[in-house]
DNA sequence: TGCATTGTAACCATTATTGTTACATCTTGT
DNA sequence: ACAAGATGTAACAATAATGGTTACAATGCA
């Protein structure tokens, strides 16, 4: 299944931080016009990304800061932040293999250390990718529309 | 999301097809017994194996046979087999950014090579694994338990 | 013809996602 | 003090995917 939404989500809310935090408070309704998805969305991805330590939500008198410099958020923080994969396992093993069967029983052993190769590969493609990446193509792409 | 336990169930199926097929007739309920799952499901998986071109059913006679050696069944051709990704796209992207905001508008030019990068990585880690491995494992295990 | 098996349809329960309304709580400005 | 604008969160609903289950027609062989 794919992985879900809140994390394009998440790198589009980072993008705006960074292209309008400066003139203006960005606060979930201004994220929920921007990306067209429901205020309370947005405020729980916010929720999540404060709770990894990526940001910080002003209370009260709104609006979002981004708590690192850029170059330090890649995108598995951001997708650690919001994916809640159980146990943080890519794959879902099958619960009872039988352990009557010589490979029912061992299946887990056969397995395993495949899993987590392809799940590390995945990991560190997203490690290697980080918000200064977003902020140089999003500048690239806003100067290309003004010409 | 996880990826479905579909993934994990085929590799087993294969397991069994070669660790027992000489022996005698792999069966949808043979292997329902070993996986600990539901012959329903088990046929539904052999189903789309099928579909693939990986694997052949007897129908009626029943029991199941590969079509290839072993070394040039990959773990992506049976994630691809089983998956069903829609549109083979590992990142569901938020529906409809908004057109009127400039990164709304652009989050799609500025994302999206970076997720097939990712997408990219996970699928080359599956490709290099193949069931050549999954056999040699599954001998090896199988021989340190008989000692 | 009888039997074991596959292929499939038709349900169901459970779970995750996304959307929505509602409201308590917080902060600042007046 | 209080009104206004935000956030945080609970509660509920709609939709979709997963995995399970029963049932049964169709198949191929003994």
């Amino acid at each position: 299944m794919q992985i879900s939404s809140r994390f394009t989500l998440a790198v589009h809310i980072f993008a705006c931080i960074d292209t309008f935090g400066s003139e203006c408070k960005v606060t979930s309704d201004f994220l929920a016009g921007s990306t067209n998805v429901n205020p309370v969305i947005i405020r729980k991805i916010l929720g999540q990304l404060k709770g990894a330590g990526l940001i910080e939500v002003a209370r009260g008198t709104g609006g979002t800061t981004v708590t690192k410099p850029l170059s330090e958020i890649s995108f598995l923080d951001i997708y650690n932040a919001v994916e809640c994969v159980e146990n943080g396992e890519l794959f879902h093993f099958h619960e009872n293999p039988s352990t009557n069967c010589p490979v029912g029983r061992n299946i887990h052993h056969i397995l395993d250390d495949k899993l987590l190769r392809v799940q590390s590969a995945l990991e560190r493609e997203l490690a290697s990718i980080t918000l200064a990446d977003i902020k140089r193509d999003t500048e690239k792409y806003l100067r290309e529309e003004s010409r």
